[in-house]
DNA sequence: TAACATCCATACGACATCGTATGGATCGAG
DNA sequence: CTCGATCCATACGATGTCGTATGGATGTTA
């Protein structure tokens, strides 16, 4: 992330960027707030939108993470974490919010509480993996990761 | 990858290190030749040591990948991917050949072809994503990390 | 011993990037 | 119209990094 690219991008010079941030870090800082807010302002949206069937809305979000968009914020955001501590304390906190969202969505059709953590776990690395997984074959395995979303939530499993 | 402090952790100079290598770029791509060569002999080696049950394979693949050691590389290399086409073009490779072997070592015991498409998939999704959930729980997480392989190796499955 | 090869250290130039200093343009208020 | 505020451009210093140039230390061979 450099300041004079983002710059040149924004059709204005460095003097105009130090204007705004008093910082290259204040600026790291304000997106990644604003990039945590999101995330899980997005979450309480649809938790307060779809109160009712638990499958309908965890098959929402599986569509919700598979726009191109949010995926690439998603990766460059992991990838950060991996060089600032701080970072990656904020990531674990997207994290244990979301993958707890999951757990409480597939808690209300699953008895078994093994069998909700299998299912949260199976289905968090999906929303993580399926991106560069669909990067490979395209149209094929997006009909593939259709098919293991519905397997994840059927009603028995094993 | 800074040469300079490459050059400090080997109790060596820079003019040592622009001895043994041409060139920053050379360094980076002898590493990701080793890399990628390392990773395939790997799985050719586990193939050939292992022909009997591909259920046990599958699951020394998962306990090989959850070495710390191994993930950090394999993260390093995703990331790096990122910015660069040629490291995502052998990333591409690497996840092509490791994907086929999984589908391989679920078709010998998966009857429906897409029973065996979406075991990969979760497999290899769980490869990828279980080491920063793991990271997040610690032991707790372990455990339902191997409720999750045993179901995904399981013989009969919804 | 003398010359040569190998391996490495130091010093330097070239370049990119961060952040600052300074000046200029535009606009609203008195 | 003047003055201050807001917003931005240009120029510059400081720093870090890549790669090179040059010399030195050590071992090997004629």
């Amino acid at each position: 992330m450099r300041v004079e690219a983002l710059a040149v991008c924004l059709r204005v010079s460095k003097g105009g960027f130090y204007w705004h941030f008093t910082d290259r870090q204040a600026l790291l800082e304000e997106m990644l707030d604003t990039w945590e807010k999101a995330v899980t302002r997005d979450i309480v949206a649809r938790i307060d939108s779809q109160p009712g069937d638990p499958r309908a809305t965890l098959q929402q979000l599986f569509e919700l993470t598979s726009s191109a968009d949010g995926l690439a914020v998603e990766w460059a955001v992991r990838d950060w974490s991996r060089r600032d501590s701080a970072v990656a304390e904020r990531l674990h906190r997207v994290d244990n919010r979301r993958l707890g969202h999951v757990r409480s969505l597939f808690g209300q059709f699953c008895a078994d509480e093994n069998d909700v953590e299998v299912r949260s776990m199976l289905a968090y690395s999906l929303f993580i993996g399926s991106d560069f997984i669909t990067a490979q074959h395209g149209d094929k395995t997006r009909q593939v990761l259709q098919l293991a979303v519905d397997r994840l939530l059927s009603g028995s499993w094993d």
